[in-house]
DNA sequence: CAATTTAATATGTACGAACATAACAAGAGG
DNA sequence: CCTCTTGTTATGTTCGTACATATTAAATTG
């Protein structure tokens, strides 16, 4: 069963999104949300805690709960990404389109190892693709990715990706029905390969931010990483960063 | 008065730092600490909350609370930090050392005021430094960093900079005593400028990290902004992102 | 002795209550 | 009309309780 502070959190979540609290407004009270939801007073700030760490609403003693942002923004320059929470990398996942290139079967020699952070000679099915925003006109990929998932289900992968289904965003995740507890995330900055450039309709040398990320489960074990290349110029990361008590005396 | 899940809160991460509850140990029950901290266990959870959020611990039905990992890494390769919170992002500010080059009053153009987001013709004082690991025998530059910060502040910051006070880290807000709520953080790529080579001890056009910080008050009044340039071998952003709530059902 | 079941345990979820405190709004006074 | 004071209000903090549930450890069974 959905626990309830989590179906008031998805319900304002979506409430907001359909444009029923604007971005602007003021939320009804705590109290009367509690009433709404015939729930306690306590369930519904646990919801409103999560709001607020996703960065979806601000609350101040008495100036009531604001609903601050909604999307990311998808502007003229580019692709602007919060990626400092699980659900936000997930929200890239769905926003943008994947066009796959190659899939293929690799064994992790000591190089790509270290890369991904596993042992060398364990099987990985490797997933290359470029991904766009919906609905460009002009379709100029954001980024590269090559997404590594654990050999065990590279059957089942290849499977569902042959009936089309959409299975991508956390693939591991969708395919087993496990949930991921934790996203390691590297960032650096690279440039962008001869052998890149070309598919990504960038010219070789540009400046590209490199984003690894590593899956875990709750036991800490490995079951995908994806390794991106984004060119500067279409892709920035953007975060807000809010001080987890938002008052203080 | 400090709150008391800070307290408690703030008491856990010194005694995690201490070496107390060694990396990898088992914390006390959440009802033990509450006889022992002389709260109730809800103020336990609070603050068990703030750890987790941090990263500092993790936490499982009857597994205990596991403390995680301590301190940001300081590997042979550079320099890796976490930048999804606040909290990390001062913790920077104080993990690494200021060299002032540096320090000018500047009026905002129409270019740098984009850049620092707000008027043209507002008024800043522009220091500009370079940041260092402390104790390493190779003083290579991790950064190149300018701070602009709201001329409003300029005399207070000169006469304590002349002092030689540490007040860096969020400058305003030890200036002023008014605390951020809120970091707007962008990340993007860039290479490493003909001007800024040499100070960075880097070749000119290599790979870079570029990180703009906006602090921003509760007010949305803008205070501060910080430009950094990381070369990008010698600095990764790296970050681990959890689950909001740790297990499910 | 290995495999399974059962019991104990610690965290997760949820309720209800009470008081504190910062923001806002309305009214009083100059 | 502006300023200050006061009162109301909604969130912040803290307490106590109860039951759910995943994990570990012990006990039972084959």
């Amino acid at each position: 069963m959905e626990k309830r502070y989590a179906f008031v959190a998805r319900a304002l979540t979506e409430a907001i999104a359909d444009g029923r609290h604007p971005v602007g407004s003021v939320l009804p009270t705590e109290f009367e949300l509690a009433d709404q939801f015939a729930v306690s007073r306590s369930t519904v700030r646990a919801a409103m805690q999560e709001l607020q760490a996703s960065g979806l609403v601000s609350r101040k003693r008495n100036a009531g709960t604001r609903v601050e942002a909604t999307s990311p923004a998808k502007g003229g320059d580019g692709f602007t990404q919060a990626l400092n929470t699980i659900e936000a990398v997930q929200q890239f996942g769905t926003e943008t389109e994947r066009h796959v290139q190659r899939v293929a079967d690799v064994v992790a020699d000591s190089e790509l190892a270290s890369q991904l952070g596993c042992r060398p000679g364990r099987r990985w099915l490797c997933i290359s693709s470029l991904r766009t925003i919906p609905g460009e006109v002009t379709q100029t990929p954001i980024c590269w990715t090559d997404v590594y998932i654990d050999g065990a289900f590279a059957d089942e992968v290849r499977t569902k990706m042959a009936g089309h289904h959409e299975i991508f965003g956390t693939l591991v995740e969708k395919i087993s029905g496990r949930r991921f507890v934790e996203i390691r995330q590297d960032i650096s900055a690279v440039g962008v390969s001869d052998a890149m450039a070309e598919p990504l309709k960038a010219t070789a040398g540009a400046h590209a931010l490199s984003i690894r990320r590593q899956y875990l489960f709750a036991s800490n074990e490995l079951a995908e990483v994806s390794l991106s290349i984004h060119p500067a110029d279409r892709y920035r990361y953007s975060t807000r960063l809010l001080r987890r008590q938002d008052t203080n005396g």
